[in-house]
DNA sequence: GTGAAAGCGCTAACAA
DNA sequence: TTGTTAGCGCTTTCAC
């Protein structure tokens, strides 16, 4: 275990024979240097493997870097409250490194609540923001506003190619609505009807919710032995007075095998029609570990739930921002979570372990 | 954003009419201190929220913390490789508070090989140490040593209930077996022969086998409605004459259904039966993400893979070693991982996500 | 027992 | 353009 004792800003000034201010400066190409010391620092540098003590960094500039959280309003939506949980599980973890978050939530079923808050957050001038961009033209005009005060923001949840996020964490939709086709092909059928569910009240996921469905469809596609008649419903508003008959509509197909649903609240809604319906057999493929879907997994009632994660999402966009900013670290672009397959034997070890 | 200022040693000093050097041998128990002194610091303690700086701390100590790892030879078998992998990411980022990981590879083979190298361990005086306990009788009279020495060491893997370990990393191993039936019990059969496989060439695990057999067999004992037959095969080490016939003997049962197997070498040498015998309705259910399970999930002849996780367990065990030196904060006693459940379609998100 | 003071490695303000 | 200096908050040594 050798201890081999690190380079300090002092050793380089000393070997390069100027002192400690300057070569900070050249480390930071803050401030003005002459080309001599330029030169003798570089030098220096290029032949020892210097390392900063973070440490040291972070004590000595004594700097509190501010995040604002843009998403959701938690209360709205089981959904969004996990990742609140996931970004304030973050911020405790930066507490250290006198990292603060603040939350500017807004509202999930008015787009024009987006666009107020996001002035909001512009107004607060942020050391850097997270953002799950649901509403893509309300929040477009802010990515241009953001880049040019030198304001890196990370996406979640959802992805917008054309701006310039520091990185985006998510998922693959493609993919997950193969594992979703999958998980509905492993029931003992081998034929008949499968529907493809969208409830939807915020109809803001929309795109989403296609790209799970292309994935789904092209999963039974490429596997010619089954003969599944695939049919897309898509639900409103689960208060309409039409989304009962829908759905009840449907349930009473005596051809159908199973239903994959798109939306995290989409799947215990039709759970509870299934139940409701007494439909035992029919095959139950959702979204995420809210609360009221745990409750159906256990009965048997939902077969297999796809993790989408939300609140570790939200953790690591916390995470990678307070890396950029404390650590100056450039991090991952693209972070597509795992598509955890969440059943009843195997829901007790999500709970119980800490991550989730 | 209130940037309410926090409150230091100094703070503490001035208002408790003392100096920071009482202040912080009052905090830490250290050196002897007047009655009077103690309770004028222990009052204001009460009095305000005092929350140490850990940053200003690892700076102003300087102390480098060194953690020996006495896991199995990585070289001798692919799921400790990963378990290895783990540590060298903790140690990463650990490094910024001068923490240390010395790795202790002991022969896999040969139990007498942990006893020496614990030896080595406990001669070279680490701060911290991280186990995988597999040899019980081997390593039990260590951690009365480490216990004099008031070295705090982790489990990872397997579990010793009689230690006084800081924590253990793992899994439920009773539950896993529940989920091994329950992705069993997916297939497409209801009756029929369903083989539980230990292939076990490394026979210190023969405990966490039996757990997960038995949950394996309790989860069909559950249900009434499905008559498998379930047959247990003790398999040693596939170098032998006698594995490869036995292994074969039961692919030649017509009624077979499904195969279960408890390790996670076991079940690529099974899949390279089943595919050498064309047994390609079987379904076989299996444990971890090494490159050959990968390679037979890809292609149909493993159904699931149960991940252990290996790597992470490993990385968790480093990082509560290290935050208790580091932090001195308590560390969770047990944690459980999840059982991630591996499907050829969900696998590819896994191996892009940056976890694993 | 206790306070003063130096130091951890880096940053940032200030003279020069 | 540069070096010096005074911190950041805590630990640790060393007189008294």
């Amino acid at each position: 275990m050798l201890n081999r004792k690190n380079i300090t800003i002092k050793d380089i000034a000393r070997l390069s024979g100027v002192s400690a201010g300057t070569v900070d400066r050249v480390l930071h190409g803050r401030g003005r240097v002459s080309d001599d010391a330029l030169k003798k620092v570089n030098k220096v540098l290029e032949e020892i493997d210097y390392k900063p003590n973070l440490i040291a960094r972070t004590l000595g500039s004594n700097k509190t870097y501010r995040i604002a959280a843009l998403i959701p309003d938690p209360q709205q939506d089981p959904y969004w409250a996990q990742s609140q949980a996931g970004i304030k599980k973050a911020e405790n973890e930066w507490a250290h490194y006198n990292v603060q978050v603040e939350p500017f939530p807004f509202n999930l079923y008015d787009k024009s609540s987006l666009k107020e808050v996001a002035e909001a957050v512009f107004n607060a001038k942020p050391d850097g923001i997270l953002i799950a961009p649901i509403f893509y033209n309300e929040i477009l005009p802010f990515f241009e506003l953001f880049e040019a005060d030198n304001i890196p923001y990370v996406f979640f949840n959802t992805n917008i190619q054309e701006a310039n996020s520091l990185s985006f964490i998510g998922q693959n939709l493609y993919q997950s609505g193969r594992v979703g086709a999958e998980l509905m092909h492993l029931g003992r059928y081998n034929s008949g009807t499968v529907a493809i569910l969208h409830i939807n009240e915020d109809i803001h996921n929309s795109v989403h919710l296609l790209e799970k469905e292309r994935g789904f469809r092209e999963y039974f596609k490429e596997r010619s032995n089954s003969v599944f008649e695939i049919k897309t419903l898509n639900l409103g508003n689960p208060e309409d007075s039409s989304f009962g008959n829908q759905l009840s509509g449907i349930l009473q197909d005596p051809a159908l095998k199973g239903i994959f649903v798109t939306t995290s609240k989409g799947t215990y809604i039709a759970a509870s029609y299934l139940e409701k319906n007494k439909k035992q057999d029919i095959m139950l493929v959702g979204y995420d570990m809210l609360e009221e879907n745990l409750q159906y997994l256990r009965s048997g009632i939902i077969n297999f739930l796809i993790n989408q994660n939300p609140k570790r999402q939200a953790f690591l966009g916390i995470n990678y921002l307070a890396e950029n900013l404390v650590f100056k670290r450039r991090v991952l672009a693209t972070d597509l979570l795992p598509l955890e397959v969440i059943t009843r034997e195997n829901l007790p070890s999500y709970l119980d372990s800490g991550i989730h």
